[in-house]
DNA sequence: CGCGATTTGTGCACGCCTTCACAAGCGCCT
DNA sequence: AGGCGCTTGTGAAGGCGTGCACAAATCGCG
């Protein structure tokens, strides 16, 4: 990530609601709590930090310490006001304004992105959908037309659009990157395995599909090899064919 | 995640090569540096830290004790050998052999990810798919042939499948995953927006797609905060109505 | 053969994050 | 009105991760 924390310059006084400058680990852990909010069928007005932690799948602790980062005023001895709870963590994440997104990248992944229900109910709305096969161009997908990828920066700047993603292949990812760059947005989510380089004031994150996957692998890999310590090695090969250089 | 670290018993001795147990940092990065590894067009046999770290995007130093960690050998004076590297990244994250992984859940998400060349290409096979929609079993996806959902604990044990990815609405997750387990899967990555429990000897990794975006939706609305900081709050609700309780 | 350039491996310090444990505060019941 | 139980908010401690800076090691060249 291009993080690179603004440094919060000495001049800035507080007087507007400067904004909380919260651990990225909280804010990480905010729209899970949001989710958990929102998916109380329970009527009751409060709820826990107990609770709540449970149903974010957190200690209850660090639920907390989070809420408390954000300034939000729990009742000792009752809990959390849901609905108020609800309205300060989506002011925190802006997402009471429903941000336009735009997708760049209709390939398998992209179309399925396009209509992934989930973008749609949380706060964004896809407003534009891109792609350099000439072919994919003007195809309809969930309503929206396939636009080329050269329409890119001037409707990006048209419809101020904030947040791209990026569902290419991992060659075309920078081109795409540095486009979305150029019609002014300044948060990315890349898909594409690979790492980009954008100016320092643009947000990028990255999911890589593989990567989750290499990782389980790991602990299957770990996991394979703690109960079979008795036995003598039987799956694949050795990690050894790194002697070398042993004395000189 | 349940990771819930096994404690190390004091009992195991380190005879068999006792498996190094990397921060779960360092395991998070070895993939990115497996890929980084691979698209090296460069021809050379052997790459510094410094060059690698650029091509991952990270430090060289924490690439250097990333790498220390899992024992690698470079050479001072020299670099890493890119063969050699390779072939330690993958035995350690288990690669070596191409793990079986199934899919459950053919929708929109679903679909792409079966089709999603980063898997194979990548030390997975997708073995099998799932779904609970009648009308879904017996489409043939990518060369496969979506199984209803009430074979899978059958399947997974008899294809010795040790991943399983859950790509079903929330609703339907934890039956799934229960399933999964049944079936003896120990490795789970669920798409699906909610938190899953299961066995601690179970490792599930979770990637929400509008958390993503959620999170990149903060940096924006703190962005948008600072830039208008002198002007007057010009967009949408202040963070004020939950005064109550000031002062008693 | 020796020296300098280069690059790894790592000790150390710092900061972030997590977790425990508890005081402070609030509401309810008697 | 008072006391009791429950829950929040937070101080402090510990662990983890990061990054600097440098010693150790290796290669190439004169």
């Amino acid at each position: 990530m291009s993080q690179q924390r603004p440094g919060n310059p000495p001049g800035t006084p507080g007087a507007v609601p400067a904004f909380p400058d919260l651990p990225e680990a909280t804010i990480a852990r905010l729209p899970e709590y949001l989710r958990a909010l929102h998916n109380l069928e329970d009527g009751s007005e409060t709820i826990s930090s107990e609770a709540l932690a449970a149903a974010a799948g957190v200690n209850s602790a660090k639920l907390r310490k989070d809420l408390s980062h954000l300034g939000s005023y729990g009742t000792r001895g009752v809990g959390y006001d849901v609905a108020l709870l609800i309205e300060q963590i989506e002011y925190v994440l802006g997402l009471n304004q429903r941000r336009a997104v735009c997708l760049v990248g209709v390939g398998n992944l992209g179309h399925a992105l396009a209509g992934y229900a989930g973008f749609a109910s949380r706060g964004f709305r896809i407003v534009a959908l891109f792609d350099a096969d000439p072919a994919k161009v003007g195809e309809r997908i969930n309503g929206l037309t396939v636009r080329h990828i050269d329409e890119l920066p001037r409707l990006a700047v048209q419809e101020k659009i904030a947040i791209g993603v990026i569902a290419t292949p991992a060659g075309a990812a920078q081109t795409v990157a540095d486009a979305l760059v150029a019609g002014g947005v300044t948060s990315i989510l890349n898909f594409a395995p690979c790492v980009l380089s954008v100016p320092a004031n643009v947000d990028v994150r990255k999911v890589d599909l593989a990567i989750e996957l290499q990782i389980l692998s790991f602990h299957e890999h770990r996991k394979a090899s703690l109960t079979a310590l008795p036995g003598g090695r039987s799956s694949a090969g050795p990690p050894a064919a790194q002697q070398e250089a042993v004395g000189s």
